[in-house]
RNA sequence: GGCCCGUUCGUCUAUCGGUUAGGACACCUGGUUUUCAACCAGGUAAGAGGGGUUCGACUCCCCUACGGGCUGCCA
C-alpha cells in the first residue's frame, strides 16, 4: 500500500470553524499515524467570498490547534488554468459536451416539468448529444456526460455502501460558459494531482461524492478512499451556529483552553476507541481510525471539553504551559506577565495547574502573585482582618524572619500560632489569605508563601496587620 | 417535494445476534480538607415508536416519527 496521503480543504470565508477543525484534526490524525502526509488546500475559487484575511485566520487556527500540513499551502484559484484543462480533456475524450443552453432555457425547463407534476427536474441538456455542425456560435458551459440509468456506488468508511440513482443526477457543469471551473471538478483535479488518497470531510459532501466520482471514472482515475463525517451540532442538537456561542476555534484560544485538551477533546467527539478518553496526540495517532468513527452528528459540550482540559493542563510540563499562558495572553487581548509574575508562575505552576481546567481559571488562582503591595483586601477578606486576627499576624511575622522557607518548617510555626491562640488552623488561615492575597478563595497558604518568598510574605503580613 | 444520511443514560460513546447494556462528562451523596477547587468512594440514569426475521435482537429487514444534508453556470 502506497503512502497515505489527506487534506483539508476549506473555503476562506471566515473563520476556522470548530467543525472545520475536527475535520482538519481527523485527516491530520490518520495521515501522521501512518507515516502519511497531510496536505493543506484554500479552496479559493469563489472571488467573491474569499479573502486573503480568512485564510490567515484559518492557518492560525490550525496552528494553534497544533496541526502541522506538509509543503505549501495550496491555492484553488491558481490551478484554475489546470482544471479548464480537464475539462477540454474530457470534452475530447467524449465524457464532457458542449452546452449552449442558457439559464433562462434551463429555469423554462424546470418550470415546465413541474407544470407537468413533476415534483422534482433533472435538467436534460439538449446539446448531449447533438451534432457540432449544429452548434451556434455562442458562449457555452462543459457539462459532464453523466451515465443517466444505473446508480453510482460511494464505498465511504463512515457511511457504509451509499448507493445513489443516476436518474437523480443531472449533467453537472465542469466549466462555466465564462471559463472558469466549478468547484466539484476543482476538488477532484486538485485531489488527483496531490496524490490525494484518502478524503475525510464532512457529510454536507456526501452527494457530491457521486458525481465526483463520475468525474474520477470519466478521467480514468482512481477513486480516492471517501470517508465522510457527521457535523458537530449545537447542545440542542440543531447545526451549530453563532447563537450556541463559540463556532470559531480562535474563540476557544481566546477563552483559553489549552490547545491539547482541545485536540483531545475534539478527537472523542464523535470517534472512539473502546473507553480511552484522555490521551495525548501521539497516543491518538496511534489509536486513530476510520471505523471508530460513529455516524450520527455529535453535540458539543462545554463541561465535558472543560473537564478534558483539566486533564490536560495538570499533565502539561511547566515551561510549555507557561508558554501557552502566555500566548493566551496575547490572544485575548490581556496584559503580558512580567518578568517578576513570569517567574513567580514558573514556580506556582506545579499546584496551580492541577487543579485549574483553562488559562482564566488558572489567572484566577494565581491573582496573589500577580498583584503587588499594598494588597487591597476584598470585603469578605478584609472582614477576616478584625482586630484579633491583625495582632495574631504581628505576633506571627517575627517568627517567620529565621525560619528556613519550606513547609516542613512553617507549619509548626503556623499551627504553634493557632494553638498559642486557641484557635484552628481554618481561622488562622482566613486572615493569612487576606493578607497575602486579599481574598478569602486562595490556593494554599503555604503554597502561596513559599512561592512569594520571605520577604514578600513579611511585608504582605505586617502590611495587613497595621 | 425528491434523493441521501442518522437515532444507546441529559451529553460523548462501548457493544459488531446471547452482557446484571460498560466507560467518561454532568448531576446527587459521602470522604479528604485551612477557603475554592482538585482528588477518592458510591449512586441516579439509555436502546425513538411499531412491525417482522430468529431459539434469541440495541445489533439484521420494513414502516412511522424526529433530526441533518443534498437538490446552483456557490463552495
Amino acid at each position: 500500500m502506497s503512502q497515505v496521503v489527506t487534506r483539508f480543504a476549506p473555503s476562506p470565508t471566515g473563520y476556522l470553524h470548530i467543525g472545520g477543525g475536527r475535520t482538519a484534526l481527523f485527516n491530520w490524525l490518520y495521515a501522521r499515524g501512518r507515516g502519511g502526509k497531510f496536505l493543506l488546500r484554500i479552496e479559493d475559487t469563489d472571488r467573491e467570498r474569499s479573502t486573503p484575511e480568512a485564510t490567515a485566520a484559518i492557518l492560525r487556527g490550525l496552528t494553534w490547534l497544533g496541526l502541522d500540513w506538509d509543503g505549501e499551502v495550496v491555492s484553488q484559484f491558481e490551478r484554475r488554468d489546470r482544471h479548464a484543462e480537464v475539462a477540454r480533456e474530457m470534452l475530447a475524450r467524449g465524457t464532457a459536451y458542449k452546452c449552449f443552453s442558457t439559464k433562462e432555457e434551463i429555469e423554462a425547463y424546470r418550470a415546465a416539468r413541474e407544470a407537468e407534476g413533476a415534483s422534482y427536474a433533472v435538467f436534460q441538456s439538449p446539446w448531449r448529444d447533438a451534432d457540432p455542425s449544429t452548434y451556434p456560435d455562442a458562449p457555452y458551459a462543459i457539462r459532464m456526460k453523466a451515465p443517466r440509468t444505473g446508480e453510482t456506488i460511494i464505498e465511504d468508511q463512515v457511511q457504509g455502501r451509499v448507493v445513489i440513482k443516476n436518474e437523480t443526477l443531472d449533467d453537472m457543469i465542469v466549466l462555466r460558459s465564462d471559463g472558469t471551473p466549478v468547484y466539484m471538478l476543482a476538488v477532484v483535479v486538485d485531489d488527483h494531482d496531490m496524490g490525494v488518497t484518502h478524503v475525510i470531510r464532512g457529510d454536507d459532501h456526501l452527494n457530491n461524492a457521486a458525481r465526483q466520482q463520475m468525474v474520477y471514472d470519466a478521467m480514468g482515475w482512481t477513486v480516492p478512499v471517501w470517508a465522510h463525517i457527521p457535523l458537530i451540532h449545537g447542545p440542542d442538537g440543531k447545526k451549530l451556529s453563532k447563537r450556541h456561542g463559540a463556532t470559531g476555534v480562535e474563540e476557544y484560544q481566546a477563552m483559553g483552553y489549552p490547545a491539547a485538551g482541545m485536540r483531545n477533546y475534539l478527537t472523542r467527539l464523535g470517534w472512539a476507541h473502546g473507553d480511552a478518553e484522555i490521551f495525548t496526540s501521539d497516543e491518538a495517532m496511534k489509536m486513530f481510525d476510520l471505523s471508530g468513527i460513529g455516524r450520527a452528528p455529535a453535540r458539543l459540550d462545554f463541561k465535558k471539553l472543560e473537564n478534558t482540559c483539566g486533564h490536560h493542563m495538570a499533565m502539561a510540563e511547566d515551561a510549555a504551559l507557561l508558554h501557552e499562558l502566555q500566548a493566551y495572553l496575547a490572544a485575548a487581548g490581556r496584559p503580558a506577565l512580567t518578568d517578576l509574575q513570569a517567574g513567580l508562575m514558573k514556580q506556582a505552576l506545579p499546584f496551580l495547574k492541577s487543579s485549574a481546567k483553562t488559562f482564566p481559571e488558572l489567572l484566577e488562582k494565581a491573582s496573589f502573585l500577580m498583584i503587588s503591595r499594598p494588597i487591597a483586601a476584598d470585603a469578605k477578606a478584609a472582614e477576616a482582618l478584625d482586630t484579633v486576627s491583625r495582632g495574631i499576624l504581628k505576633s506571627l511575622t517575627p517568627r517567620l524572619q529565621n525560619a528556613s522557607w519550606t513547609k516542613e518548617a512553617l507549619e509548626p510555626i503556623l499551627t504553634g500560632i493557632a494553638t498559642e491562640n486557641g484557635i484552628g488552623f481554618g481561622k488562622l488561615a482566613a486572615p493569612l489569605r487576606a493578607a497575602l492575597a486579599g481574598r478569602t478563595v486562595t490556593p494554599s497558604v503555604y503554597d502561596m508563601m513559599l512561592t512569594i518568598g520571605r520577604e514578600e510574605t513579611v511585608a504582605r503580613l505586617s502590611d495587613a496587620a497595621a
